[in-house]
DNA sequence: ACCAAGTTTGCAGTCGCTCCAAAATTAGGT
DNA sequence: ACCTAATTTTGGAGCGACTGCAAACTTGGT
């Protein structure tokens, strides 16, 4: 047993936290929700609250941001020889047939989304999270090509996979929002995919 | 006199307020600075700052908002049968001449920038701006090309032009945060602007 | 049993923002 | 000049996220 009698109480506080906040997000909205509500519901002062999740916000991503280096470890887990565009390609197709909840692709991932779309604050947080995973591929991409600091092609190449993905993703979305059956949607999403990449290994040329 | 008192004094202490806003944001920085303190610098109530702009990000922004629509401009006014790509290609590197201010090479502009990478809140505003001309870029790509619902080509053009000309922006604030002369980031920012457009009408084979 | 360290709590307060109803100002017609 | 209707401004009350601080409580080690 290495974890004492504090930290294990630390750790059950801060889940049933998160848990109970998520239970009222679920059920009445991300914007609809006090924190107090949370503090109340998980039996805790709202000091506690704001002691283990600095803004609310984090009430909601919690998990979500240590998947901000998920982009580097598909860069860094291709094969030898693959281009870093190919690997993507295929970490998404593999989801596609997986429906990995990496890209949203989950079932249920639809609430999620609406909730993400409901709430300012919230879209915002989603959005910073991009960027952060879009500096992390950079820094990846460009320590490994050994470019030089005024090279933009690191950041612009991580932020073209970032953002291809990132369009397939809510293109899926959309599609679940709209009641569309998952097995509608996954072919059309593949040939999507298919032309996405394309156009980013061959040129925007028209 | 198509202006009425009325319309005037609107106009006038809208004006005022913004005025006096920018002042206060430009010597103590944004977030330093209270919508209560702005109110009484423009002498009018805190309720009036709030009847004129929705957020106290809107004072900072403003007229960035009617900025929202330039690349569709751009993209409308290309010569024809000049691909989208080379428009803004063409339109950055003319910018770059003149500095102008719509990419944000601006002589001081790095005071702004500065403020905004300070400000959560302004950051997340700039980042919804980019969203926003995203959309509305992509909708008239997909209009001029006749594009049904269920393609992302237009939606991830649009991405990849936008991020482009915005990670060049970036990459040129740096430089003058830095406290680089122009004249030295002028050329440098220009080899990168080719690789760059380069890079995405030829695509990233790698 | 006791002390040091860590954790939770209550309290007071700030700031952005909203709602509402009462004043103040202006427009237009007589 | 006067009255009325529409518009603008204002004050006040209040909500919710968030901070800072000091007091109470809990745990770990002696």
């Amino acid at each position: 047993m290495d974890e004492g009698l504090r930290e294990r109480k630390k750790r059950e506080t801060r889940e049933r936290i998160s848990d109970m906040a998520m239970g009222l997000f679920m059920s009445r909205g991300f914007d609809n929700v006090t924190v107090a509500e949370v503090a109340r519901a998980a039996d805790v002062s709202v000091n506690t609250v704001f002691n283990y999740f600095p803004a609310k916000e984090d009430l909601f991503l919690d998990r979500q941001d240590q998947v901000e280096g998920m982009p580097v470890e598909v860069a860094r887990g291709r094969a030898p020889g693959e281009s870093v565009v190919r690997a993507f390609r295929r970490d998404f197709l593999d989801a596609l047939e997986t429906r990995d909840w990496r890209y949203g692709l989950n079932e249920g991932s639809d609430v999620f989304a609406r909730m993400v779309a409901d709430s300012p604050a919230l879209r915002a947080r989603t959005r910073e999270l991009h960027l952060r995973r879009e500096t992390l591929l950079a820094a990846a991409l460009a320590e490994e090509a050994g470019a030089d600091d005024d090279d933009l092609a690191p950041l612009l190449m991580a932020a073209h996979l970032l953002n291809t993905t990132r369009l397939l993703s809510e293109h899926a979305v959309r599609g679940m929002l709209a009641g569309e059956a998952w097995e509608t949607i996954r072919p059309r999403l593949r040939v999507q995919a298919d032309k996405a990449f394309d156009l980013l290994e061959s040129g925007i040329g028209e």
